[in-house]
This record gives C-alpha cells, sequence and structure tokens, in this order.
DNA sequence: ACGCTAGGTAAGGGTAATTATCATGA
DNA sequence: GTCATGATAATTACCCTTACCTAGCG
C-alpha cells in the first residue's frame, strides 16, 4: 500500500516565450483595460498623470467610478497589497504631517478614527494619500484606519474569547461594531473569526483529507469553473464551496487544497507534478526580468505563463520565499543583492545525472490520493501532449 | 426639497506566517 | 545511522476591495 509511481517531473521547456518576460506590472485591474506602468523605471511614479493623482488623492471614488474612469480616461491606479516601499511612504507622511502640526498620538488617533464629524481635518487624508503614488484615498483610509487601530493584531483566539464572540454573535447578530465592543477584538477581526472558525464548529473536520473529499472538492470547483467556461484559478467562490462541501472544510481549508494541491494535479492529466530544479531556474530568471526594486512589488499573478503552467501564484510566491530564504544572511539584504546571488546560484540549468536509471525512492503517500494510483499506461500520452517531449529519464533527471 | 458625496459598516474574496511532517542526499 | 536542507501539507491570523447604506451639505 501507499506506493506511487515515480512523480511526473516539471518538464515543460525553458523555452523563449517563458524567458520572453513581462516587463510591466499591471497597475488596474479594474475593467476590461488592463493599463501597465514600466515597474522597470526607478521613480516611474512620475508618468502619472498629474490630474489624476489629485483625482485619486480627494475624491472618494468607489469602485464604478474607478472603473469608469479606467476606461474612459485611462487613470492608472493600483491594486492590492501594500508593498515596503509603500508602507514606508505612508510612514513617512503621516509622521511628517503629525509633526508639522505638532499633534500628539493621541491626536493623531482622534484624526483617524473620529466619526462624521464634517468639520474634521480632511486635508490629513488626502495629504498621506498623495505620498502614495497611484493609490486611491479609500484605499488609503481603510488600510491607515487598520494598521493604527489600537486592538489591532492581538495574534491567535483563545478559548473564553470564542466563547464571548459566540454569546456575542447570539445576542447582536452579526453587527460586528457592536460585537466588536464586548469581545475586545477589531469588528473585522471577529468577523473573521466567527467565519472561518465557529461557524459550523461541530462538523468541522480537520488534518489531512481523505480522497473522497479531494474527489468532491475536485467535482465541486470544476463544475463551478472548467465546466462553465470560467478559470479555476480565479474564478471559484469559497464560501460557496465550503457550503457545497457541507461545511465539514472552511473556506480558507477548501482554497488552499485546491491551489496548493489539487488544481496542479488536475492541471497534470492526475500526476502529482513536482518542484524541480528547472522551475527555480526559470522563476529565478522571471523574476530577475521584472526589475522591481523590492519583492513585494511583484505582482504574483502575473508570473505564471502558459507554457508553464502548473504552479499557482500562490505557489510560486511561497517558492520564491524559499529560495530567498536559502540565501545565507538575506535579512540584512536588498532585493538586489539577493537576486544576484541566485541568479549566479540558479545561473544554469541543471545537468542530468550520471546514473539516469537509478530508479528514485518512492514517494511515501501522505495525501489519501495518492493512494490507488495505480502505475498509469496513459503515462506515455501524458509525456507527449501538455508537457512537451520528455521521457522517464529526463523525468528522474528533473531533481 | 433633493441630489450627491463623504465615509461608516458589513460582506466578499484573498494571502502571509508558522508549524509539523516527510524526503532526500551527503 | 544521522544530520542538514528542502518539499509538502495544514492551520489561522491578517489583509484588501466592494457593496450597501445614510447623514448632512450645497
Amino acid at each position: 500500500m501507499g506506493l506511487v509511481p515515480p512523480a511526473v517531473g516539471q518538464i515543460s521547456a525553458a523555452s523563449n516565450t517563458i524567458l520572453g518576460l513581462p516587463s510591466k506590472q499591471t497597475v488596474a485591474s479594474t475593467g476590461s483595460h488592463k493599463r501597465t506602468i514600466d515597474m522597470s523605471l526607478p521613480g516611474n511614479e512620475q508618468h502619472t498623470n498629474p490630474d489624476h493623482a489629485h483625482l485619486l488623492a480627494t475624491k472618494w471614488l468607489n469602485a464604478n467610478k474607478l472603473a469608469d474612469l479606467v476606461k474612459e480616461e485611462g487613470l492608472v491606479y493600483k491594486k492590492g497589497k501594500f508593498s515596503a516601499i509603500e508602507e514606508q511612504q505612508l510612514r513617512a507622511a503621516i509622521e511628517n504631517y503629525q509633526h508639522e502640526k505638532e499633534l500628539s498620538d493621541a491626536q493623531l488617533q482622534e484624526i483617524i478614527f473620529t466619526k462624521n464629524d464634517r468639520n474634521r481635518d480632511n486635508v490629513f487624508w488626502s495629504e498621506i494619500t498623495a505620498a502614495v503614488p497611484l493609490r486611491p484615498i479609500i484605499a488609503i483610509y481603510h488600510h491607515v484606519r487598520r494598521t493604527h487601530h489600537p486592538l489591532t493584531k492581538q495574534g491567535s483566539w483563545q478559548d473564553h474569547e470564542d466563547v464571548l464572540l459566540k454569546q456575542a454573535v447570539t445576542d447582536l447578530g452579526q453587527q460586528w461594531e457592536k460585537v466588536s465592543a464586548r469581545v475586545g477584538r477589531r469588528a473585522a477581526d471577529c468577523r473573521d473569526r466567527y467565519r472561518n472558525h465557529i461557524v459550523n464548529r461541530e462538523i468541522r473536520v480537520t488534518g489531512p483529507w481523505s480522497r473522497e473529499e479531494e474527489d468532491k472538492l475536485t467535482r465541486i470547483v470544476t463544475d463551478m469553473t472548467l465546466k462553465q467556461g470560467k478559470d479555476p484559478d480565479n474564478d471559484v467562490f469559497w464560501g460557496k464551496v465550503s457550503e457545497l462541501m457541507g461545511g465539514t472544510r472552511g473556506r480558507q481549508q477548501c482554497r488552499i487544497k485546491w491551489t496548493d494541491a489539487l488544481s496542479k494535479t488536475v492541471k497534470n492529466e492526475g500526476q502529482k507534478p513536482r518542484w524541480g530544479q528547472q522551475d527555480a531556474y526559470i522563476l529565478v530568471h522571471k523574476i530577475d526580468s521584472l526589475n522591481v526594486r523590492d519583492d513585494t512589488e511583484i505582482d504574483w499573478k502575473l508570473i505564471p505563463d502558459a507554457d508553464w503552467n502548473l504552479w499557482s501564484a500562490h505557489t510560486l510566491q511561497r517558492r520564491w520565499l524559499t529560495l530567498k530564504k536559502s540565501v545565507k544572511g538575506y535579512e540584512d539584504m536588498t532585493h538586489q543583492e539577493i537576486m544576484d546571488i541566485l541568479r549566479i546560484k540558479k545561473a544554469h540549468l541543471p545537468t542530468p545525472p550520471s546514473q539516469t536509471n537509478k530508479k528514485k525512492k518512492e514517494r511515501r503517500v501522505v495525501s489519501a490520493a495518492s493512494v490507488n494510483e495505480p502505475s498509469d499506461p496513459k503515462d506515455d500520452e501524458v509525456a507527449g501532449s501538455a508537457n512537451g517531449a520528455a521521457d522517464d529519464d529526463s523525468t528522474d533527471s528533473a531533481d
């Protein structure tokens, strides 16, 4: 029991298309017109239309209006996680404001958290937004309100907090601000804890997935996406998926299980792909060609491509982290310094080991999905089609 | 009197950090 | 055998955007 055929390695050829990489990052993803801005140029922010910069920093544009402006006026704005550079810009702007107006910490908190006061100092939000290029004021607003909240980042939830939360929701319903006041955690954190851990707690399953569960999840996701012409990497509603799983697995569990494991297996025609040196080589060169100043500026959605498509954006991002950590002293190095080392470290495609016929040790089965996977005669077709030309020998050599 | 917008709150959708366990090769 | 290093899997706190609503201003 528990034996699987040698894993099929990542064998898509390192063709020119793989290394002919986008040197641009998508900035606005709203609407059908994707605008890009060349991130390789230092100070690229200056390319922005000054009128647009003013608009972003002063008008509280909602999603629809932003989409309209992108479409009609070619507005460029930035979405997604704040990079380390943006955090720095924001921190500096807030400090500067506080210093200029000679505000105490308490007064600053007051400005950030006062409600419904039309006489408030609106200059604050505009000014700090202006310091972070391409971000709309509302994004800055939400970000700062979260990061400066006195109840932010309290770590793991204790049992008594869960009890308190459950009771609060029973009494008050999903009015998170009121619940927050009772529990002593931010409203959003209460909501998260509730939906991710309190709901269906009695029937929630943890630990390794059974084969049946994996099959069920695969069926649900493919029904929801592929069978309707949608993208299983992007168009999945995980709350709904969790519901369809009968609530036994939460939305986060389902999502991670799919993106990190099952989706690759589906793409690889039922075979579990294995990360290899060649993949590391491709990844390093892809990231290198982005010419970003810092890895927090990488738009991971742009890294996967059609010729190298087994790995999800999320997986690649985590792969990158592993690669980065393999560089000694990476904590004290700049992105460029790390890249310089990795470029050399991964300068060449791995050469096949001398004993190509050496049988690899069978992998011990961790996931139940791997059990009962007979050595499939269709393997030959697989090698010849989806993954380019590779035979068993080169498969082995990928490691 | 009313349309409009700032902005508060909840919902929807997503990722990062960490831990545990296993695989592999020197 | 054993040690170092990396791969895989799972968990959960934390994050970002959008939807919806309403007070209050012009």
